[in-house]
DNA sequence: TCAGCCGTGGGCAACGTTTTCCAAATGTGT
DNA sequence: ACACATTTGGAAAACGTTGCCCACGGCTGA
């Protein structure tokens, strides 16, 4: 096996000429377009297989269509946003479309410089997970090409999103946290100031959720928010905050699992035992939160279940760019596990 | 905002147009080729700037390079494939490419759809990360497009690779935990017959190096292989078959993180202490390894460098398609945690 | 028998970019 | 002033595919 020959691509011409047809007879073939007699279609069909011919997407995308799906992912380590990816992908298989992720690493301007790559590399559509983009550029995306927005709560007329109710969920967590009597319910939240993302992006949903539903259980002197980072550290860093106190808090609830999970490393450390000591949720029910040992009570988004529908939006969408754009809104369930109990007395 | 125009893309043309030069003159100083003077440079330059133009990948394919890498990932959910991306995307950052992955979820024929697929994108480059095909079809792949595979173990004429050393790698596992005095060291493998994987095969090549490290240890007659899969729920499977037998062993040594995850987890259901009644080791040194509450035993793979190597290798690669195969084999090193610890007297 | 129609196959012009080649303009050394 | 080298800008031909046309032939129905 030498490198020698760089093997030139065997294209349309190669089976065109091979079957002894047009080049338009092959095209047609490929297509299921009409105008191609049984007959002609089998010898193509034979050429085809013998040549192991396979179109070139490339000059597919400059005449239409490049069957290929974009999909943006701020980061490959959450295991919601593959969840996700597992729904989009399994509904778009035997679609012909293949799917290809990139990743934003949670900035902005890489995130733009993927999402743009995906437009320059004519993708027929995009799904963009939780992107942290102004709305600004998301539309100017989404005029491109046909795009799915999960997992955000601004509504657009110009593309469609699916997103899980965030204001409930942090309902269900409060909610069930103070059905097992407790009042000094913490949260750690991730910090954002920007008017736009207050209203768009859950984690600002998610605590705007859990304030008001403190008020409702009359906790309302008991709100407590520390503003972190939704990282591990984060959550290291925000309860190392609390254990500084005087007083801890009896719950902590925490806008991702990932930073649960920060959290029950401090407590750990400080000698603390949940929940005799404290309680902890979380958010997402990531595998890790259902990992045996760690156990931990989160709020469940069905991401396989928000990809599919993401997915099933897109192909609509690229059916038919005309249509009013629909925003899904899936209602999160708890999943109450071995990280929380009643408060101590 | 309405969604009436689909906006038509702007061209080199329009830029041409607007700058008042030829789309030859574009074209050269998007490419910083030479034969363009200063003053239509910086005219070129605002016009691009003025009308937001960015070059149409599919057309630049067409002619040549996309200035995309493909990376195919066997599954997105393993926290060292991550990193690998991570030490990749981060070496490339800078250069023009950008990097899209898919994955293909472990299985033959939908790793071969999206590796072909990738190269069907005119994809200047691919990294396959642990990949399952055949070598037949790496090489098919790789005499398309300049490749490089990642943590594998065969040789090829045709791609280069980077792994890691799994022979050692299983050798300062088995000789953690015979100094500590263990002697009924068992290994949880990921079940092989395929003869190349067998010699290929990151697991393969673990198992085959466990088995040498407790012959040099004078434990021949204490080798213990369970065959399942690399999967939580492998590891789980794996744990139960120890537990149903009359003897346990004293120590548990999994061929990835992930493994040793469901082994924890059976452990703890059948009321077993870690590590006072048994000890377990992984591999990979993932991020849940490292958690405070987990505290695994493992080997580290340093993922990062080789996803760095591996871009290095691969931008050479690209350069000049006619120098010989390189093949970098990387020394893992052990990360002994709360998991593993003197066997009971 | 003939006009009209449909089904089949192919010619050809795009699509947006790069690259080769060429002509014109400019500069250099006598 | 002239021959000659160099620089600069542009015309045009690819690259692989699609889809609009058109031409041809066979068939239908009057």
């Amino acid at each position: 096996m030498t490198r020698d020959a760089p093997a030139r691509r065997v294209t349309i011409v190669d089976v065109a000429r091979h079957a002894q047809v047009s080049t338009t007879t092959v095209s047609k073939v490929l297509r299921n377009a009409t105008g191609a007699s049984p007959a002609m279609r089998a010898r193509v069909q034979h050429a085809i297989a013998e040549l192991g011919y396979r179109p070139y997407a490339g000059a597919r995308g400059m005449r239409g269509r490049t069957f290929t799906i974009g999909v943006m992912l701020p980061d490959i380590r959450n295991p919601f946003f593959a969840d996700v990816l597992a729904g989009l992908t399994e509904h778009l298989h035997g679609t012909g479309y293949q799917v290809l992720h990139g990743t934003g690493r949670n900035g902005e301007v890489i995130e733009a410089r993927v999402t743009e790559a995906m437009v320059d590399r004519g993708m027929d559509g995009l799904v963009l997970i939780a992107p942290i983009s102004s709305g600004a550029h998301l539309e100017r995306i989404a005029r491109a090409v046909p795009t799915v927005v999960v997992g955000r709560h601004g509504r657009s007329t110009v593309y469609d999103t699916v997103a899980d109710d965030d204001h409930t969920g942090a309902h269900l967590v409060v909610a069930h946290l103070a059905g097992l009597g407790h009042r000094r319910i913490a949260l750690i939240d991730h910090h954002e100031t920007d008017p736009v993302r207050l209203v768009e992006m859950p984690n600002a949903v998610r605590a705007a959720g859990y304030r008001h539903a403190m008020r409702m259980h009359g906790l309302t002197d008991e709100i407590d928010v520390v503003s972190t980072t939704y990282t591990h550290d984060g959550g290291y860093l925000g309860a190392k905050q609390f254990l500084a106190r005087p007083a801890l808090p009896t719950a902590v609830f925490t806008g991702a699992d990932i930073v649960a999970m920060g959290v029950l490393q401090a407590l750990a450390e400080a000698g603390l035992s949940v929940p005799a000591d404290i309680s902890v949720a979380g958010y997402d029910n990531t595998a890790i939160a259902a990992f045996g040992p760690v156990s931990l009570t989160s709020v469940d988004q069905a991401g396989r279940q928000i990809g599919a529908d993401a997915a099933r939006l897109l192909l609509a969408r690229i059916a038919d760019r005309r249509t009013p754009a629909s925003h899904l809104k899936l209602t999160p369930t708890l999943v109450a596990r071995r990280t929380t109990a009643p408060p101590r007395l």
